[in-house]
RNA sequence: CGGGGCGUAGCGCAGCCUGGCAGCGCGCCUGCUUUGGGAGCAGGAAGCCGGCGGUUCGAAUCCGCCCGCCCCGACCA
């Protein structure tokens, strides 16, 4: 490979509009460019990265027992009619007509598609089980792509979907999968954490997160110390410890607060501790309204209320609707008097005094008792869950952290199946749902990942199994005869030995090459200047050394050789 | 969708307040010199100043509408 044919656009200064250090390299080092928001061309070395990604995905995903197929992106809404889902999916489903006016979507997902091939195909317990993968593009209409790569509308996605008899064969395959999962994040050269996941309203007793951590993240985690429990922190669990509260500590009292509405405003002009009060949260369901209490110090999770409440919809109340239900502006909502179902949190519960708003503007109410002074229609861990807290499974001490979610398996029992009447007849010849599972990975975000993962001031710092090219060739001048001569029987010679290698045959100077040979992030440079060239030895560097090496020039494809399957197989 | 910011050469930006030749750095092209960490000199190409409308003798600059992009938040199988 000639750096002079490749078409590698590497910039010197940052694009304006990458905020993400992996956004801002993978432009630098011309891997993808922007076609429009949230949608990238991949540019040639971009391109060999996922490739690098793909080829890893397959390999496991076959060994585990998968087969590849390959579904349409363009999908009839009809599918989607029949599971419900072009209902509910929400503008994040982009839709369009073709030239006969009718409904169509571009994939988010293929659930329906797959269920659809697999019931015209599959009728027999004989045909099952099933593990059906494709690597494909989808497009989700993001309300706000964001972080380049990380999240994008247009992206590659690794998407598998198991079919079984019942829920026991299911569950192996859910393990192989996240067997299979942990070797692919591993040869990827991943620092990742396996997290437990919100089930959501698909429920199902477990769903699983692949985190690669990074200060970067999206994602809050929540991570044990002491044990092997992690978790989203949607879905991390605050131990239960229900007490009753204390006897009231006096009669509740009406305080003035002009324009004091923040729990911090609130804590500072009465001179209480944010422990003591609680915050009095006005949510819009698809049910009616409800009142969420949340200790001042606490915040509220919302997938655990959803959870308890069994409602897809939940959004706070806004301001005008929040003073037609308690009657006063937003912040001075309280429980006391309210008349929407009112839902606490388990802190909540046993505060004997707490400072809640009045339901009156400009006041709050002091000593509030939870059984004398309102009725809490149920009670329950609704908030986040923090580093204070401790483990649910240990007791020991927990740790949040961030991370980017490249992986996601989950068991879907029977909802497709049902909606879109997938069945089997048993060996009693009696009708079954099929049972499926799916499994999910992010192959573009995977090359984000690393990248927010592995980097300097120089650039891009890629394990060897996702690098766009193994070595990079860089001679010194050119003009030397004896370099130039060198040079090009090494990349003939590294090719031929099936090392991937990229000679820098550009008319620069060496420090234009070593610039961007650090930028693109080629885990071995091999430099070849006239000095070491006459002493019969060219000089090897790995990207995250100081220090070069000298190898003698006979021995070179050797010592190549064993670096890389060392790296590689470091990981796999 | 709420809040904030930005659209001027391929990239990074100045000019706008106070209307009057469209600029700077990098990149690109040609030539010479140079060749171990983003070279030097000389010459050159490249712009509907996001779009539409208005004000004005005259608009990148002032006014209105629209579009696009980025950030924070809400949202997210």
């Amino acid at each position: 490979m000639l750096f002079s044919r490749m078409l590698i656009p590497t910039l010197k200064e940052t694009p304006a509009e990458a905020e993400a250090i992996s956004h801002q390299l993978l432009l630098r080092a011309g891997m993808i460019r922007k076609v429009t928001s949230g949608i990238y061309n991949y540019l040639p070395l971009g391109k060999r990265v996922l490739a690098k990604v793909e080829r890893i995905v397959r390999e496991e995903m076959d060994r585990a027992g998968a087969q590849e197929v390959l579904m349409p992106a363009v999908q009839p809404a009809e599918l989607w009619q029949e599971s419900g889902r072009w209902g509910v999916y929400g503008k994040e489903l982009l839709r369009f007509l073709d030239r006969h006016e009718r409904d169509y979507c571009f994939g988010p997902t293929h659930e329906e598609v797959v269920t659809d091939l697999v019931r015209r195909e599959v009728h027999s317990y004989r045909q099952l089980p099933l593990n059906l993968y494709q690597i494909q593009t989808k497009f989700r209409d993001e309300i706000r792509p964001r972080f380049g790569l990380i999240r994008s509308r247009e992206f590659i996605m690794k998407d598998a979907y198991s079919f079984h008899k019942g829920e026991a064969g299911a569950e192996a395959c859910y393990q192989d999968m996240y067997d299979a999962y942990n070797r692919i994040f591993k040869r990827c050269g991943l620092n990742f954490k396996v997290v437990e996941a919100d089930s959501g309203p698909i429920g199902g007793s477990f769903s699983h997160e692949f985190m690669v951590l990074a200060d970067t993240g999206e994602d809050l985690l929540a991570s044990c110390n002491a044990c092997a429990y992690a978790a989203n922190l949607e879905k991390a669990e605050v131990p239960l410890d229900l007490q009753e509260p204390g006897p009231p500590a006096g009669d509740k009292e009406l305080m003035a607060t002009p324009g004091v509405r923040t729990v911090e405003e609130v804590a500072a002009f009465l001179k209480v501790n944010s422990k003591d009060i609680v915050k009095t949260l006005i949510y819009e369901t698809e049910r009616g309204p409800v009142a969420i209490l949340i200790r001042g110090d606490h915040e509220v999770n919302e997938v655990k209320v959803k959870n308890l409440l069994g409602v897809t919809d939940l959004a706070l109340a806004g301001l005008i609707r929040v003073q037609e239900l308690t009657g006063a502006e937003a912040g001075f909502a309280g429980p006391v008097g309210l008349e929407i179902p009112i839902y606490a949190d388990q802190a909540v519960v046993r505060m004997n005094a707490m400072v809640t708003g009045a339901n009156h503007d400009n006041h709050h109410l002091l000593r509030v008792h939870p059984q004398r002074d309102f009725k809490i229609s149920r009670m329950a861990d609704l908030r986040a869950a923090t580093a204070q807290d401790p483990c649910p499974r240990c007791g020991g001490e927990l740790t949040i952290l961030r991370g980017i979610e490249v992986g996601h398996i989950f068991k879907l029992g029977h909802k497709y199946s049902k909606a879109l009447k997938a069945v089997y007849l048993d060996q009693e010849g009696a009708e079954q749902y099929i049972y499926m599972g799916c499994y999910g990975i992010g192959v573009s975000r995977i090359v984000a990942a690393a990248i927010e993962q592995g980097h300097d001031d120089h650039g891009i710092i890629f394990p060897m199994a996702l690098a766009p090219v193994q070595v990079a060739l860089i001679p010194i001048s050119l003009n030397d005869a004896a370099v130039r001569d060198c040079v090009f029987k090494l990349h003939e010679e590294l090719e031929t030995a099936g090392i991937e290698v990229l000679l820098d045959d550009r008319d620069e100077r060496p420090g234009v090459k070593f610039k961007d040979c650090d930028l693109l992030g080629v885990p071995l440079r091999v430099v070849i200047g006239a000095k070491t060239l006459a002493q019969g030895q060219a000089e090897v560097k790995e990207r995250r050394a100081q220090a070069p090496e000298f190898v003698s020039l006979a021995g070179l494809p050797e010592f190549l050789r064993q670096r890389i399957s060392a790296q590689i197989g470091a990981s796999k």
